[in-house]
DNA sequence: ACTCCTGTCGACATCGTTGTCAGCTTGGTA
DNA sequence: TACCAAGCTGACAACGATGTCGACAGGAGT
């Protein structure tokens, strides 16, 4: 294992200065093309390669070319789509993506936090677990970027991308109860997370519109799992006066739900997930669109490292109601109007 | 936005030197408590946090704590998974990770590579796409450890985790046999992908020995998108002499096809999916462990990191045949055996 | 009183690259 | 011939951190 080559190695071998050759190596003007062509001769012959750490560490004040993405789970198939928008416009911009997991941990948040912006990123985009992000201050005060995408963070204003929960549910709710149902039950996950407690809002809200009493029996939060959503959906059926319809909070709840709900009981769950359709019945659902998020955070905060100084924006993106059957089951209330 | 203060201005604030200064934030002996308690004090006031670009270059030969992944998508959920588990890992080693999708172009392989490597990483975990991978010997030999997950790189020795693809395949088919098919068609992505290679060579050895004559009106190739395969799979069912079985190369592929499979058709496909058990029937799947597999490779990586010198390994992992129903259909050559 | 040691701290140089500026060559013009 | 402009190149310093080594104080031992 050989040293890695410097500038100052290939200077040599081409019998010029390292001021000749990081100008070669970035193709700045003004080098005759003799000298560069002995330049790029010995880059390859002792299989040169600029080091960026150095570069970034002289050019103080310029960027990094490096932005982060903090969120949940790489592996939640939304937070992979929505880590794959972001690379795709990353590496438009000519910039690499530090990725890294908070698994809802906002200890681990914090260092992973501290890891990337220790690197100077230039910017991140964050999925802000629960808690306040007043600790992200002192970064943005010198210069990271921080663009939120699905939620906001609490304790600091930023640029944030999400979708109307709130919103969301209500039409779902409605939606269940034009299609006569007034027993709705609502399984969702922890509370705490920000748009869980935004679409269980709109639950409620929804269902004193329509003027259906809440009733905690038919309420379950804090499910993380498809096995404890399907636990808790199993013991609702069992209990006295079960539910004809069910709301799922997020696609890994309604997955759980989907697999103990008997055919008769309808359910609408939020986020769309790969075979929902071929199920049967095909699960009808609140559908997000994660790449466009991750694209829209990422347009967001490339605009902020270039310089767009105007004050912090909430995009919020629509939601479509995907009817598919599982939500459009008619309850005992049906007036046949649908 | 101010700027970011460095290890001299904490230095200032605390009356002490810099060097000082880096000994409190690196933990070091031999500072007297007041002192480093002094030098905190001004960190805190500050908002100081230590700038590892700096670190990184001066600490020459030392890790940089990074390591990348570059694989075809990150929304891909085999690929994802995957990247979550060497992310944990790297993070349970105290190293942060770069990731970036080749897409399967080897241009934009090699350029992910280069910003990788340019950027001191210590290591790599690579899906290599098609074509020889001869251009990382420069970074390998100045000490970038590669390891290979999914498939091995060509031109390369590095380490690799993979799967026996070719005796999987060869499973499957013989399962399909047993189950009384002799027209097994075979589905397939882009055949100069290795993976895919090798799990249609297993495909073609399975029929042979079986001694059932291949025959390429029921073989189809290069199918990369769910209504790719749903469409090819369609066209041979219409077509003269329609198989009885499908084995499908991987999951997007089964997917496609399962959505234009009339029901008595047999069905096996590579990749377990979600939901897989809950389509009816439900689909028999070759099941790899992508978690596995992206750990294996981490501590593989790390392993070599932290001076693991000894040749190159290359380890195997087991799939499990899951038979749940489509796979078991039987075929007109059934004997009831099963 | 002298040496020797231990413990604490700072000065200096350095990592690889690049911004700045000065020096050199060349050719053209008065 | 003298002079200047333009084009090309190199010397030097600096980015922020840290490895090395030396300075200095205070205490123990003779």
């Amino acid at each position: 294992m050989t040293v890695r080559p410097t500038m100052k190695d290939v200077a040599r071998q081409a019998g010029v200065s390292p001021m000749t050759v990081s100008r070669v190596v970035n193709r700045e003007p003004g080098v005759l093309p003799g000298t560069a062509a002995r330049v790029h001769r010995a880059i390859r012959t002792l299989g040169y390669q600029r080091d960026d750490v150095a570069r970034q560490l002289r050019r103080k004040g310029q960027l990094t070319q490096t932005v982060g993405i903090l969120l949940d789970n790489v592996a939640d198939p939304f937070m992979a789509s929505l880590a794959s928008a972001v690379e795709d416009v990353a590496r438009q911009q000519g910039s690499v993506v530090l990725i890294g997991s908070s698994r809802d941990d906002p200890v681990r948040e914090r260092e992973v936090v501290s890891a990337f912006t220790s690197r100077r990123i230039d910017g991140l985009i964050l999925i802000p677990v629960a808690g306040s992000h007043r600790f992200l201050r002192n970064a943005v005060a010198t210069g990271t970027r921080v663009v939120c995408a699905d939620r906001s963070a609490s304790g600091l204003k930023t640029d944030a991308v999400v979708v109307d929960n709130r919103g969301s549910a209500n039409r779902a709710i409605a939606h269940l109860v034009a299609h006569g149902h007034r027993r709705i039950a609502y399984l969702g996950d922890r509370l705490d997370i920000r748009t869980i407690e935004e679409r269980y809002a709109g639950y409620l809200t929804a269902l004193e519109a329509a003027g259906i009493p809440a009733d905690p029996a038919i309420v379950r939060h804090g499910l993380r799992q498809a096995p404890d959503a399907a636990a808790a959906v199993a013991a609702m059926l069992a209990g006295p006066d079960p539910p004809t319809a069910v709301l799922a909070s997020n696609g890994i709840v309604g997955l759980g739900v989907r697999a103990a709900l008997p055919g008769g009981t309808a359910l609408v769950s939020f986020d769309d997930f790969l075979l929902a359709a071929q199920l049967d019945p095909p699960v009808t659902v609140i559908a997000q669109d994660p790449e466009a998020m991750g694209s829209t955070a990422a347009h967001l905060l490339f605009a902020r490292i270039h310089g767009d100084a105007s004050p912090p924006r909430t995009v919020v993106l629509p939601t479509r109601l995907v009817a598919r059957g599982s939500g459009e089951i008619p309850g005992p209330y049906w007036d046949g109007a649908h």
